[in-house]
RNA sequence: GGGUGCGUAGCUCAGUUGGUUAGAGCGCACGGUUCACAUCCGUGAGGUCACAGGUUCGAGUCCUGUCGCGCCCA
């Protein structure tokens, strides 16, 4: 690289001639490695492994910027710091993209191509994702160490995914068990609950009559029951009304009551209503509801329709007296709250399930298997309607379940799972086993929660601390992990992490059969074997088990059925195992893991837990081992690490995971501190999502506005909880203006809108073949170039007038008091941006650098060097001295937030003045961002000098003020006449230079005794009166007095009626009222002085 | 339905344990090309802090309620 000189550089900055060869050289020079031998304190940032569906935009560029920034603040301090870069395979989501793209593209479904084929076409999304996030992320700036970049499904992660599995599998944590799961037909695969999207549509409302079988006189022939569902009907076990019916409609009137008592106007008359139609229930309903329970307890039946099969009539407070007939069916294999009531009445009612996987009926239904779902719906309302049982058909909006990925309806569904058990065990659970600290738990989750409340620290004395509000974020992730419940981590899928798990059904005759033929492969230490049962309960099986305590174990569950599972510790172990296993009627389990089972494990499975030292790396990758004997591993020298940056949506899905699994394999911590920043949105205020359409690439930003730009601007937006809101424009594709997509009217779909001047369409997706594309940007980021130009041009006036500058020590008295002033508001800098990063308060921490960098040294202290460079002698050489160190502290404190800019004016720096420092050099470095973080404590400090700036600088806006109200020409010289006297007087005598340069004064005549010239423009400026002789127009001068004064006297009045009121003075503070006083006293001075004119 | 957060200048947002005259940037108005920067400089206007009560000597800040908006969970 060439370095030009001061006067050879462009008047403008310009991003794209420096970005890409200062990242070049960030990476030719190592400078993002981590060192584990370097022996430096570790600082580690795991990064949110963003996933490879697609593309990032501005949230992600957030995350990435609010982590580069934190480990650029850290490497400069000295930190062996490692960023962690990965992808996530994110195996539902991946998995859509690529079968949607298959069907529109041609027409062929997952199964017609099969397993391995679909599997490969993933893995080439994969790669082509992958390079493209990575691509963006260095664009970024990201100063991640690329050379340990992993990835959730390669070798190093898979190997310790199955690790886990193992040992939680081992443990007893991991068990299959009949659930009720939210099925998703289309991809034929359960979605975990946050996969789901609630949309309230239209529907109907069913109101079915099932007749009682065997009705006594007095008794009713039929119940209604009513579903939006009616074809589940058909896997009806039961129905149910409340156990105390009066009760409980009571208790709901009596809140009815209530609510009408609070009820403001305009709802009262629906409130009373309500009521009213409650209360008349009494008479309606309840006598029928009372025969109804007596009928339950006697074991009474009603007639399924078209089934014809008797179920039983029960009791169960999930039935709600208050609503509809009062009776309910009972689905228990179709629908989440039926499930309860199963469990609570399991042996008396069944369960049933009557859904194929692809949302076709089942056998089970008869006459109607084999038909679809809504097409099964239709017949049953019909046939229903025929026999007169179908009392009332309702339109009625309805929530549905929608899948996140395929938007299909959501099915409860009954099927076979994986879980991990995450509540209390007895005996509690074994944390960080193998690792010289481990403890007991009383569960998984409860190890989370107590990482996070309460006064449990890990060994190395670590806890869970959220930031910027530690409350909040962490009351989200403790009533999250307080229900314990379990984690369904099975996939009906064909992208992910295979279940390593092999079984075989078994019953009680073959048992003792089957554990002779397992017998060889018991007792391993890299195998482990269960016998479980449907009900998700297990045994271990070791060597001479006892097969009678097994046979008791198995008659313990009702249902019966149970089966042999097999868990190889790993790969080789599996490959090995599996010909033996075919050959005894081993299955190996289809399905594939929850991603959040991967990425869970993150924090130690990229540092090659369980073993750095075998783990296997890409060629060109670091290796994880230690690099000599004796020497420290990836995985010691970066766990526990540091922090934890991300969105507040995956606190309870992926920080609690990763807290619990750290926990759990490692015995401490992932992470201490949890940075969650903002989200951003749009101008619409709705989340940022490529999919919604409203999703700005980064990379559409820094290459319009430069990458540093586009960080200053993120930085200054993260200010504390709040969330982002970015105004999103698109670039015309037609004549290039921008156009505001929050009010831009839409086209043909909701990803089209109208060119507002031309009225043509474009789209924002870029998916429609006969629609022009448009870019999306935001002109926020306008402030950050104008930003980085500001920087660039100080930095080209400052090195235009180093010529070299030597180094030699400077005492106070060698420096003039701007020198001084300049230096003490440096140390005052530093110290509030090191307290706002601790605060993780990036916004405060870049305007407090800001603020220095352009109101202070430009525009107060460029200005006044200026004459003093042109003087020459040792003054200049000083002023050259300190100019140097003011911009070399400026571009340390600014790297972490734009660093290609100051990178690339550190180069110039060293180039104009190599050795920088006021009283002593400071520690200096070719490149910058391995350069030491600056210490307020190099810089003195001087609070009263700074204050007595600021009765200058309040001076000089006061004259400016009269300046621009005269239209006094600014090349016109002024003579001050300036009515002070005590300090004032001494403060504008000292720094009289100040005045005469910021204010263009001619003259300056300081007087505590003058008297206004009757020509005088006048100002105040704290107790002293500026008067500028010769300027005005008497009338003007008066009136803007007497407005001045009635102000004054206001201030003055209000104060005054503070300190007469007694219980002000003797129950304030008393540096309040102190306080309070001497600013009376201030005012009266001023008043003094008008009034004195 | 439960939980949680937000509502401050035209816009996007700050506002530390309650204590001067509520701030910044953008936008707006006026004036400015003196050779670092017009992506700049100077000055100014602009707010009943959503609304209604309450606590307090004192409330943007604490409490209660109402309205509007968002997110998470069911």
């Amino acid at each position: 690289m060439t370095t030009p000189t001061p006067q050879e550089l462009p008047r403008q900055y310009e991003p794209e001639t420096v970005e890409a060869d200062i990242y070049a050289r960030w990476l030719a020079t190592g400078s993002f490695r981590a060192d584990p031998a370097s022996g430096a304190d570790p600082y580690v940032v795991m990064m949110p492994l963003p996933n490879v569906t697609g593309a990032l935009h501005m949230g992600h560029a957030m995350d990435n910027v609010m982590q580069d920034l934190l480990v650029r603040r850290q490497r400069m301090r000295g930190c062996d710091t490692l960023w962690m870069p990965g992808t996530d395979h994110a195996g539902i989501a991946t998995q859509a993209v690529v079968e949607k793209r298959l069907l529109e593209l041609e027409g062929r479904t997952r199964n017609d191509i099969g397993r391995e084929a679909l599997v490969q076409r993933i893995w080439d999304w994969k790669d082509q994702y992958q390079r493209r996030i990575v691509t963006q992320q260095q664009r970024m700036g990201c100063s991640c160490d690329w050379e340990r970049q992993r990835f959730t499904m390669d070798e190093v992660c898979s190997r310790a995914v199955r690790w886990t599995f193992f040992r939680l599998f081992g443990d007893g944590l991991i068990y299959r068990g009949l659930r009720l799961v939210n099925w998703d037909c289309q991809l034929q695969t359960a979605v975990a609950d946050d996969e789901i999207e609630h949309k309230v549509v239209d529907g109907f409302f069913y109101h079915l009559r099932y007749p009682v079988i065997d009705p006594q006189p007095g008794e009713p022939t039929h119940v209604t029951v009513a579903t939006t569902r009616p074809e589940t009907m058909l896997a009806d076990t039961a129905v149910a009304c409340h156990p105390d019916p009066e009760a409980a409609l009571e208790a709901r009137i009596q809140e009815a009551r209530a609510r009408l008592e609070r009820a403001p106007g305009r709802e009262q008359e629906a409130a009373l209503a309500d009521l009213a139609a409650l209360e008349a229930r009494r008479e309606t309903h309840l006598p029928l509801l009372r025969q109804l329970v007596a009928m339950a307890r006697a074991g009474r039946q009603v007639m399924l329709p078209l089934m014809e099969r008797p179920i039983p009539i029960i009791a169960d407070a999930w039935a709600k007296p208050e609503l509809g007939s009062g009776v309910v069916k009972i689905t228990p294999g179709h629908d989440p709250n039926d499930y309860q009531v199963w469990q609570r009445h399991q042996g008396r009612i069944g369960i049933l399930n009557i859904l194929e996987p692809d949302g076709s009926l089942s056998a089970a239904t008869g006459a109607y298997a084999g038909l679809d779902r809504f097409v099964a719906r239709e017949r049953v309302e019909a046939h229903l309607d025929a026999r007169g049982l179908l009392a009332l058909k309702e339109a009625r909006q309805i929530e549905l379940g929608h899948s996140d990925r395929s938007k299909s309806i959501i099915e409860p569904y009954l099927s076979r799972q994986w879980f991990v058990a995450m509540g209390d065990r007895p005996g509690g659970i074994v944390c960080g086993q193998g690792t010289g600290e481990p403890f007991t738990s009383p569960g998984l989750a409860q190890s989370a929660i107590d990482a996070v409340a309460g006064d449990w620290r890990s060994a190395t004395g670590r806890q869970v601390r959220f930031w910027p509000d530690h409350e909040r974020y962490a009351s989200t992730y403790l009533n999250w992990l307080a229900e314990k419940r379990d984690w369904c981590i099975s996939r009906q899928l064909w992208w992910g992490h295979r279940i390593p798990i092999w079984s075989k059904a078994v019953d009680a005759a073959g048992l003792a059969a089957g554990l002779a033929e397992l017998e060889p492969h018991l007792g391993r230490e890299d195998l482990a074997a269960r016998l479980g049962r449907k009900d998700g309960e297990s045994l271990p099986l070791a060597p001479g088990v006892d097969a009678a305590a097994l046979a008791a174990f198995l008659a313990g569950d009702p249902s019966g059925g149970a089966e042999f599972l097999v868990c190889p510790r790993d790969a080789t172990v599996d490959a090995a195992a599996a010909p033996a296993l075919e050959a005894l009627g081993f299955l190996r389990d289809p399905d594939v893991l929850d991603t959040w089972f991967s990425s869970g494990i993150w924090p130690h499975s990229t540092l090659g837990w369980p073993d750095p030292a075998t783990a296997r790396v890409e060629p060109g990758q670091t290796p994880l081992g230690a690099a000599a004997p004796g020497g420290r591993s990836a995985l010691d020298a970066y766990y526990p690490g540091s922090c934890l940056v991300t969105g507040r949506d995956i606190i309870t899905l992926w920080v609690a995971r990763m807290v619990l699994m750290g926990l759990y394999n490692l015995g401490d911590l992932p992470f201490e501190d949890v940075f969650i920043h903002a989200n951003i949105l749009d101008g619409k205020g709705e989340r940022m999502s490529k999919s919604k359409g409203n999703g700005i690439d980064p990379v559409d930003i820094l290459e319009r506005y430069g990458t540093d730009a586009m960080r200053y601007v993120l930085c200054e937006m993260q200010t504390g909880t709040q969330d982002i809101r970015l105004p999103v424009q698109a670039i015309s594709p037609f004549n290039g203006e921008l156009i505001d997509l929050a009010t831009a009217r839409h086209g043909q779909s909701i990803f089209t809108y109208l060119d507002p001047q031309t009225g043509q369409e474009f789209d924002v997706l870029g998916t429609m073949p006969d629609v022009p594309a448009a870019r999306l940007i935001s002109d926020r980021f306008i402030v950050g170039r104008n930003f980085c130009n500001k920087l660039w041009n100080a930095a080209r006036f400052a090195l235009g007038n180093l010529d070299g500058a030597p180094f030699r020590p400077l005492a106070v008295t060698d420096l003039a008091l701007e020198d001084r002033w300049i230096l003490s508001r440096l140390a005052a800098t530093i110290a509030e941006v090191d307290r706002q990063f601790e605060r993780y308060n990036p916004a405060a921490a870049v305007a407090a650098v800001r603020d220095y960098f352009w109101n202070e040294l430009c525009d107060w202290y460029l200005e006044l060097l200026k004459p003093r460079l042109g003087a020459g002698g040792a003054d200049a050489a000083a002023a050259r001295q300190v100019l140097a160190t003011a911009v070399d502290q400026v571009l340390r404190l600014l790297h972490p937030f734009v660093p290609f800019i100051t990178e690339s004016l550190w180069g110039h720096l060293n180039a104009a003045a190599p050795q920088r420092g006021v009283a002593a050099p400071l520690a200096g470095g070719e490149l910058l961002i391995r350069a030491a973080w600056p210490r307020a404590a190099d810089f003195a400090r001087d609070e009263a000098l700074e204050a007595r700036f600021t009765v200058v600088q309040e001076a000089v806006r006061a004259l400016r003020d009269l300046r621009n109200r005269y239209n006094v020409p600014p090349a016109r010289r002024l003579a001050l006449l300036a009515r002070a006297g005590g300090e004032t007087a001494d403060t504008f005598a000292e720094l009289a230079h100040v005045l005469r340069t910021m204010g263009g004064l001619a003259t300056l005549t300081i007087d505590a005794a003058a008297t206004r010239p009757d020509d005088a423009a006048a100002a105040l400026s704290g107790d002293a009166e500026l008067l500028l002789p010769g300027l005005i127009d008497l009338a003007a001068e008066r009136e803007r007095l007497a407005a001045q004064r009635v102000e004054l006297e206001g201030r003055a009045a209000g104060i005054r009626q503070r300190l007469a009121n007694p219980s002000f003075t003797e129950r304030a503070r008393a540096d309040v009222v102190a306080k309070e006083r001497e600013r009376l006293a201030e005012i009266e001075a001023q008043l003094a002085a008008i009034g004195q004119g």
